[in-house]
DNA sequence: ATAAGTTTGTGAAGAATTTCACAAGCCTTG
DNA sequence: CAAGGCTTGTGAAATTCTTCACAAACTTAT
């Protein structure tokens, strides 16, 4: 979230930031800012703030985004090809090495630059290319086999779309985004207005 | 996130289930378990456990999902598209009422059951056909001055998945979803790996 | 009906996170 | 170069969240 707004930060130009403008900027407080980024060093100057731009270029380091990942999209459907259009995304090191379906009629597909493989070959691919981060996009009934299989072919993260719980040894990083948990979220907000201190 | 897993436990009939195994079933402890239920009521039976379906109707009332919430995609791209498509979005109650975008290209064209509509009509259509939840799936340059005018036109709640942080009143919900922060997420516990005490 | 075996609900203890507050340090001005 | 004005970095206090531990209560078996 910093790396965020520090690089539109810097895209405008500007070169120093206190942690309290920071803190205005993406609603927390000036003393969360300097805790959280003095969890990772010292980047800022007393009486000036922190440097835009080379403070951006430590955060990218941190998150291990100088280098290149190879991804596998796994579902050829709507998800993944909002992810794999979507720049913010390439912008970001994470190329996209192949996408994978067992549907008959999608294999073969051109889909963007890419063509849609058949999912049998996924582990041959995974391990040829290198591939350490997974997309999932499929059902959640066919979600955890899959993840097994990936997982031994050598994935070492998962993006998880699949509305499942995967089960996954503890050296395996998941991160599952369900968009209708998210929307219940928002109806709860909304169901329980007033009667809470306001909820943001 | 309990409602989820309440539901496939139903579905499989299962008809009670214990703090204990609603804990090992998606990672976290008994005592937190019942700490979470008990914040909002006595649902357990002691010697027995929850009431599976019961427990389940409880929750979908906390989170106000017994009636229908009236949704506004903008933006009629991939992403607006998968969750429209998405069973688990009307499932729970979220109609989509209308489809936006700006460009002349996409207005008119059809789009699930729906049309895609002229931005320009945005503020009537909200406040006639009453939707209180909009998904914001646009450029994030546009995004704040879409969030200005829905506001205006009634909209309480929002899934922005702009990636930009949107500047509203202490009233309107807002749930950002931002998939390269996610990503940025899995490249930092790759990097981190073995440093940590080993991310989940 | 009684006893044995479970499991909840919840105060209290413990751990983690957030906020406070201020000394130390840097920049600018005169 | 010294003084005044900001802003960071960080121990300590305050708050919040999680875990512990156990009485109360329910079920089942005999």
């Amino acid at each position: 979230m910093y790396l965020r707004y520090l690089e539109e930060l810097d895209g405008r130009g500007q070169h120093t930031a206190s942690s309290d403008e920071l803190a205005t900027l993406f609603g927390t407080t000036p003393a969360q800012v300097r805790k959280d980024l003095s969890s990772f060093g010292s980047f800022g100057k007393r009486g000036l703030g922190y440097p835009v731009h080379e403070l951006s270029a430590q955060l990218r380091a941190i998150l291990g985004l100088g280098r290149e990942w190879r991804v596998v999209i796994i579902g050829a459907g709507k998800i993944g090809a909002a992810l794999a259009n979507y720049h913010g995304f390439t912008d970001r090191g994470f190329r996209v090495v192949g996408v994978y379906d067992n549907n008959p009629a999608k294999i073969g597909q051109k889909w963007g630059e890419e063509l849609v493989r058949d999912m049998v070959d996924l582990e041959r691919d995974v391990k040829r290319d290198d591939a350490l981060i997974a997309v999932l996009a499929i059902p959640a009934d066919d979600a955890q086999a899959v993840v097994d299989r990936i997982i031994k072919a050598g994935i070492r993260a998962i993006l998880n779309f699949a509305p499942a719980q995967l089960q996954v040894p503890s050296h395996i990083s998941v991160k599952t985004v369900n968009m209708a948990m998210e929307l219940e979220g928002l109806s709860f907000a909304l169901t329980n207005m007033g009667a809470d201190k306001g909820a943001a």
